[in-house]
RNA sequence: GCCCGGGUGGCGGAAUUGGUAUACGCACAGGACUUAAAAUCCUGGGCCAGAAAUGGAUUGAGGGUUCAAGUCCCUCCCCGGGCACCA
């Protein structure tokens, strides 16, 4: 008898695999492929991380199940070497980074190995590797050739610490997604690509992806951010202003504007409150600002100098105080409503969004409105609030009566096909009782309704609700506007007075009036919801939503705006992709010739960044200064190098022909393998990794014809992220990092792979615990014993029956990556059938189901059986329904819904039958008083006496 | 603030279309083997009451629908993640 010895099979069987070549994929296969992949790794100096195991453990799960089930499976496996830690420690210590990526790449591979993973190592890749950045450089010349590669100078995201530029993607909560340090504004000739280009096709493209989390899809879709609303121009006119004037000086700049017919256009998704528009915010870094002659100049200018220079951070902090200045001697004409009003320039209003003006509606926007009350400007309500009527309520109005009474009207309840009919509900006011207080209590007590009371600064409103959220009706009591009628939803009047009507009709007791006159002193609240309009000229009455395209058409043009910005491409650092760029002083920017790639990196002796917005490149004259390829004059080379996302942008393509030096891959090798059928990877990839090579695959496909799907991942599979046992992130300097060799050395891949399943839901984050592992390593252990020790015969027909459920569940499970239940599901098989008779057929169909999960242990046992060969070349056993029907069956008995007790019966017992056995159970009969009202019955499960 | 995901024993977690809640594992208790311990194997309870048979409660809180709710509906609380002055 053998006991089970992990390090010994396991070292055997690995090498068995690299040299029968058992995970090598073809290009030229006739079966179905299924490609699948897992984020390739950087490879650090640390090497494998829990975060890993993971991944590519429930990846190799699905590799080695889908070969089972007779496909083609591609499971490849790269490096991707670019980036700063390689190049942190060339700083450090002078070795190149080419020689410690390297190194590490030889340790993290020996890692990987020996946790079993069933990679095809022929397909392997490394970013670094010019052989393959060639190809990098040259999908950037056809994005450059497309006219999606620029270069331009503005603002963007600088890493102090890094000191490089970064892409919007990278920057989370204001810091470095690499370092964490604080990200600044830099002002920085920059390398975009376009993706803002192609925002609709990406927003597009997430609806076709059924078999993507709505968590993923949800978070890109917030990312690209379309917003549909209009753009509207708002002509700039003279206006008199206070104090002293230079007269020439008018009479220059009035000839100037008025002829010149200066605009602001501003960009809104409102445009149906435009009457409510009372001035104009122009963003600090306005173009226009250069261009306007204004009676503040030099105030303006020091606002502008103080709101650009400060770090994005601050300017965005939630609990910051509005700033801004008006420009003095200009106005701008609302062209709906025809009104004159004052323009500002504020830092709430973001220069790269939209135009980098807005109109402001105070009324009707938070920040319009704390930006107006801080300045005291006007806020002139268009819209009104209403509520769909629920329940056959609608809305209703009150009159006020001379001796205290009110008058509530509502719709009548039963009057659903009438709108117009009403129904009067009478109240009064008792003693000293305020009418706020009398309407409270005549709600409550009459109708059980509640009232919640609105003031706005020109109207304020009584909301009625039933049960706390059936709307009863609405009230509108207007403080100093027009009076207007206005149509409701449901064709229901109500009529709005103004604050003077109510003070001085006749009815009105002096107890309104200071009712009234408290209202108006309290602080007022914002509408933001789509309501009914008024003070709208001919849109009055009209609903948001109807009245919105009408209004965007008449005074401006509809517009779709999307919050995603261009991609910053360049760093300014050494160890990444040369951008294959030469700058001529003649011929300006010229793309380097296709035949000249790659452009290599060169030797440095420094690798130090130098801060100045200059790569340590711009140091190594013999590689800098080159000769034009347009006019062979004296010329340049590009400096700066991609970020780390570029080598990924495109890894999943090279896959399928990874040696190939004429093409990044052919299109037979596309063909055949694209699109990545599952991709396993994290989280934190939604809106860079995984955005950024949609973008690229989507323009190689349209834009190119070079790739054979626009989408290139029909599914993916995120994991949740491995923290240490207390909760936290593991990190170095907690010292709570759980190395995976100790692992494998202690308790075998196997049983280590088995365990990081089994801890929890895959998508769920999961707190690293090694107290449970002894369950499974126990486990592997028994099954050890169990098969070599067993003499075997026939089958069971429990055996058989648990077998082919087990098939079924472990099918199930791995499809919906549901690896936990999978492994729970092998302990209770063990559990039920360890005891019974088994047929050797039956162990080897049970040793092809594990196999995926602990191959090792399998093979071995395979082999200890008398198998030829690897599990592998087995097929997945053929699940068979009919095998695990049971003869006898449990059906649960049930009175009132709880259950009672268990009976066992035949299969084939009918209902009658079973009513009658499971009547005749004391332990029901003690609950059944006399004949049952009801009897539910569910088949193969369950009885249930209604009494 | 807005948008997602989640809340089940002492712990990790299971529960397919609404149909026996707590599978599987850890920990715990008792037993076997052993001089003893570890390892291994067997058994057990899971919250409350009870010696036991048994009964009752229970899926974050409260309400509702249903013969039947962890699962569906409403309100609220808490935790995790994403976005955040995006007009």
């Amino acid at each position: 008898m053998t006991k089970y010895d992990p390090k010994k099979i396991e070292a055997k069987w690995q090498k068995y695999w690299q040299e029968n070549k058992t995970f090598v994929s073809s290009n030229d296969s006739k079966k179905d492929k299924k490609y699948v992949l897992v984020e390739f790794p950087y490879p650090s100096g640390v090497g494998l991380h829990m975060g890993h195991v993971r991944p590519y453990t429930a990846a190799d799960v699905t590799a080695r199940y889908y070969r089972l089930k007779g496909f083609e499976v591609m499971f490849p496996m790269g490096w991707d070497a670019f980036g700063l830690p390689a190049e942190n420690y060339a700083i450090k210590t002078g070795k190149p980074p080419a020689q410690t990526t390297e190194e590490n790449i030889a340790n993290i591979k020996r890692q990987i190995t020996e946790f079993g993973y069933s990679f095809d190592w022929d397909r392997e890749i490394n970013t670094t590797d010019p052989n393959y950045y060639k190809w990098t450089q040259w999908l950037f010349l056809q994005f450059y050739k497309a006219g999606l590669a620029f270069e331009d100078t503005g603002l963007i995201n600088w890493c102090p610490k890094d000191k490089t530029g970064l892409a919007n993607e990278e920057v989370i909560n204001g810091e470095c997604e690499r370092c964490g340090a604080k990200v600044e504004k830099k002002e920085l000739k920059q390398w975009y690509l376009k993706i803002t280009e192609y925002a609709e096709k990406l927003l597009q493209g997430l609806d076709g992806l059924d078999k993507w989390p709505d968590a993923v899809k949800l978070q890109q879709q917030n990312w690209i951010g379309k917003s549909e609303g209009a753009e509207i121009e708002f002509s700039v006119i003279m206006s008199d202003s206070e104090g002293s004037r230079d007269s020439s000086l008018q009479a220059s700049r009035s000839s100037e504007y008025r002829q010149d017919d200066i605009k602001i256009k501003v960009f809104t998704t409102r445009p149906d409150t435009i009457f409510g528009a009372t001035y104009l915010v122009v963003a600090p870094e306005h173009p226009l600002l250069k261009e306007l002659k204004i009676d503040n100049q030099k105030e303006v200018g020091d606002y502008i100098e103080k709101a650009t220079d400060q770090e994005e951070q601050d300017r965005t902090r939630e609990d910051k105080e509005k700033t801004g200045v008006e420009l003095k001697g200009i106005k701008a004409v609302n062209p709906a409503s025809g009104e004159e009003i004052p323009v500002w320039v504020a830092d709430y209003v973001l220069g790269n969004y939209g135009t980098g003006a807005i109109m402001a509606v105070p009324a009707h926007d938070e920040r319009d409105f704390e930006f107006a009350t801080k300045f005291d400007l006007p806020i002139k309500p268009v819209v009104v609030p209403t509520k769909e009527p629920i329940n056959g309520y609608g809305v209703g109005a009150m009159l006020l009566t001379s001796d205290g009474k009110f008058v509530l009207q509502r719709r009548d309840q039963n009057a659903s096909k009438d709108p117009y009919k009403v129904a009067f509900f009478g109240g009064g006011v008792e003693g000293d009782e305020t009418i706020e207080n009398a309407l409270l209590r005549e709600l409550k007590e009459e109708l059980s309704l509640d009232i919640e009371f609105s003031n706005f600064k020109y109207f304020h409103s009584y909301t009625l609700k039933k049960d706390q959220k059936n709307v009863f009706g609405q009230l509108f009591v207007a403080n100093n506007i027009d009076a207007q009628k206005l149509d409701l939803n449901e064709g229901a009047k109500i009529e709005i007075l103004t604050a003077e009507e109510v003070l001085n009709h006749p009815d009105t007791t002096n107890f309104v009036k200071e009712v009234v006159a408290k209202y108006q002193t309290r602080s007022a609240e914002v509408l933001t919801e789509p309501g009914l309009l008024f003070n709208s000229g001919e849109f009055d009455g009209m609903a948001s939503e109807e009245a919105l395209p009408k209004m965007a058409e008449k005074y401006g043009q509809p517009k779709t705006t999307y919050r995603l910005r261009d991609w910053v491409f360049s760093r300014q650092r050494y160890w990444g992709e040369p951008i294959p760029i030469i700058h001529c002083d003649k011929d300006g920017i010229v793309p380097v010739p296709e035949n000249q790639l790659p452009v290599t990196l060169p030797e440095v002796e420094n690798y130090e960044p130098t801060g100045t917005g200059q790569s340590p490149l711009a140091g190594i004259d013999e590689w800098v200064n080159t000769e034009c390829s347009e006019c062979g004059g004296p010329a340049k080379r590009e400096t700066n190098t991609m970020p780390q996302w570029a080598g990924s942008s495109w890894y999943f393509l090279r896959y399928a022909d990874s040696k190939n030096d004429k093409e990044f891959a052919s299109k037979d090798s596309l063909k055949y393998w694209m699109p990545v059928d599952i991709y396993f990877g994290g989280m934190e990839h939604t809106t860079l990794h995984l955005l950024y090579s949609r973008f690229w695959n989507i323009f190689l496909h349209h834009d190119q014809g070079l790739v054979p799907v626009s989408e290139p991942y029909v599914e993916r599979v995120p994991h949740g992220i491995v923290l240490a046992s207390d909760g936290t992130k593991m990190s170095k300097s907690k010292g709570n990092v759980v190395n995976p060799d100790e692992l494998t050395e202690k308790y075998g891949a196997d049983v280590t792979r088995m365990y990081e399943l089994f801890l929890g839901p895959h998508g769920q984050m999961v707190a690293w615990n090694e107290d449970g592992i002894t369950g499974v390593s126990k486990f592997l252990a028994r099954v050890w014993t169990w098969l070599t020790e067993k003499e075997f015969g026939q089958d069971d027909s429990k055996t058989l029956s648990e077998l082919h459920r087990l098939i079924k569940d472990t099918d199930r499970d791995i499809a919906s990556y549901a690896y936990n239940t999978a492994v729970s599901g092998f302990m209770k098989f063990y559990n039920e059938v360890k005891d019974l008779e088994m047929s050797k057929d039956s162990a080897v169909s049970f040793l092809s189901l594990l196999y995926p999960f602990a191959p090792h242990i399998c093979e071995e046992l395979y082999e200890i059986l008398g198998g030829k060969g690897s599990v592998q070349d087995l097929s997945w056993p053929e699940y068979d329904a009919d095998k695990v029907v049971q003869d006898i069956i449990t059906i649960a008995v049930q009175v009132n819904g709880k259950v009672r007790d268990e009976i066992e019966v035949d299969a084939s017992a009918t209902e009658d039958e079973i009513k009658t056995q499971a009547l005749a159970s004391e332990k029901v009969q003690k609950f059944i008083a006399g004949e049952p009202k009801k009897i539910i019955y569910v088949p193969q499960k369950l009885i249930n006496f209604v009494g």
